[in-house]
DNA sequence: CCAAAACCTGGGAGCGCTCCCAGAACGTTC
DNA sequence: GAACGTTCTGGGAGCGCTCCCAGGTTTTGG
């Protein structure tokens, strides 16, 4: 019944191309080029070129430009999500702050997926089709067949944390193994004699990495490495693993936590068995998250810089996309230790 | 010089609408019409569409529909980063994740941009140049232009929190307001007489939201309400903020503190000046983050349901997008008391 | 039984760009 | 001054899809 006017939708369709090529009084292909920053154009016409766009407030069109073009100036940060969490957050928006300071000023996208269970076709189906030009995965399930399938495919890909399925895959990750050493020297060091771990689960790199380099740490100095519990980065299963490690031997005056999340729980759990810390225990973590220095006492931890994690994947990825070859297959940033009154 | 082979990097462009339409014995058309699910076709052809897709692999190239098309079926999640952090974290991944479960199903990309000091226009010009069909901005300082300007323009916009400048612009945010109120209901009603708050900063509409509930709630019961402290979403400025309101009042006998991280650091004020939590000064938080629960006592908080949020922007853009119409203008979405030990 | 409506199908223009190619406007060299 | 490079420029095909239109087939109804 509404035979009303012409529907208000008619967003009016952007500055193309073509205008800003006549406003310049050039041709299409000069434009092209400027735009592209391409050789062979007189700067003359590159000068009139940019004050048209100036002008005319043009911004090309990505589809466009993808569909015409070869690459698609976009790259997509897959978090394997499984099960429920997207990770400890904390962690997942330091990397993604990271990935996006690595960006700035270069003119790619960002799109964001997460495979679920069952989409999981779908998902290599899209990556693989050409909408994305590299991928940068961040799941911290070590099995993840994911990395293996989309490097298979040939496209570029940068793993975040050491994949322990995906061999070959290039990946970054932060330097666990010695990070954990240092922290089972510095409390070696103070003359702690019994010393413990609380360990992240098996199947990922991460926790494997932190209990190695743990054991390294204690048996270069000839003390036991036999005291290690496991939780699965959740302050609960922290203050369970701290409960066991007292029960194994309460006798004990040091523990390494691989991961501040699960010294929250431990540290409650010493305080409900009466324990001080440092005094009776000290306690040293990993990560240094922001909750690291509010907690009660603060941590003294392992700090990884996660921000600078995003930043090395992604320069990574643009390396490879820009053609350069003999990339390093891996790569380790340092951790730190700090210092604050918990050990 | 090097006249080598063909380059190795003739990636096999992908399986092509006309591909999937000759192995189904269709045309195009008709394969455009199955994948965008419309009417008019007959469940044979439907049926052979859906085979050839499935053993073919194909997905439709995204670029290509853009184009052609007159949606992007794309929207953006803008993240306005106001100085360093992009927010407090957990925030932003709980929104996300909320956003990314509301969009699982739906064919729609989601990609992520940030703003930052002197792109805008950049970022206006993308965003407004038909690369996306709509944009959820989240931006917590709050006179943030950029809501206006995208909604002036036309874009379909959905804000994160109540903007504080940009009226008119459709927002979800928590109930902070009725939150804060139930917190200093609770309160009184324990007994408390001497009750103080720690606010947000002036300019975001969180801190004043859940203020002005706080004062309500409490000069409903006649208590006084002067007794407030100002911080900024950190835990170091809520300790500095703690030390403030005992020394305005060393009788303070409760304090209600707009978010969780600043309570961290009120905690610490509290324990270093001799106060039992909750037995001297009881205290109530506001988020429900989950270091909520591992703090030393453990905090009695107002729970928001951050993921939700996420989901519900997202359903109110979407719902935009569909042609709905008669939206809400604004949602609030209720928030929940979690007591434990703290108050 | 024939007209009108509803349902299905294929053909083809064109979205805005990139990239290839042909050619113009310059030198430079023998 | 003919032959060659080098630098610059414009024209036009075509990327893979959607959407319009024209036409065919079935159903409906008087």
């Amino acid at each position: 019944m509404t035979d009303a006017v012409d529907p208000p939708k008619a967003r009016r369709p952007n500055t193309r191309l073509e205008e800003v090529a006549r406003a310049a009084g050039v041709s299409k292909s000069t434009v092209s080029r400027v735009i592209n920053g391409e050789p062979y154009v007189s700067s003359r016409a590159r000068e009139a070129v940019h004050q048209a766009i100036g002008k005319l407030g043009y911004s090309p069109n990505q589809a466009a430009r993808t569909l015409a073009g070869s690459r698609a100036n976009c790259i997509a940060m897959v978090v394997s999500e499984q099960g429920s969490r997207v990770l400890n957050d904390p962690f997942f928006a330091g990397v993604l702050r990271g990935v996006h300071a690595e960006l700035a000023g270069k003119r790619v996208q960002l799109v964001l997926m997460m495979s679920k269970e069952g989409d999981e076709q779908d998902l290599v189906n899209y990556l693989c089709g050409g909408h994305v030009d590299g991928v940068l995965v961040i799941s911290l399930h070590g099995q993840d067949p994911l990395p293996r399938t989309l490097a298979d495919a040939g496209l570029p890909t940068v793993v975040c944390g050491r994949p322990l399925g995906a061999g070959g895959v290039p990946y970054v990750d932060s330097d666990n193994f010695n990070g954990a050493m240092e922290a089972a020297r510095y409390l070696v060091a103070r003359g702690h004699k019994r010393i413990g771990t609380i360990a992240g689960p098996r199947d990922m790199a991460v926790g494997m990495d932190r209990l190695s380099g743990w054991k390294r740490g204690l048996s270069q100095a000839r003390v036991d490495t036999g005291l290690v519990a496991y939780g699965d980065f959740t302050p609960e299963s922290g203050a369970a693993a701290m409960a066991d490690l007292l029960e194994q031997a309460p006798d004990l005056d040091a523990v390494f936590v691989g991961a501040d999340i699960m010294a929250l729980g431990a540290l409650q759990t010493l305080h409900a068995h009466g324990k001080k810390v440092p005094e009776d225990v000290a306690v040293v973590g990993f990560d240094d998250l922001m909750i690291a220095s509010t907690a009660v006492p603060p941590l003294t931890t392992i700090r990884q810089d996660v921000e600078q994690l995003g930043r090395t994947m992604t320069w990574r990825l643009m390396a490879e996309l820009a053609g350069e070859e003999n990339l390093p297959p891996f790569l380790l940033l340092p951790t730190s230790m700090v210092t604050r009154s918990s050990a």
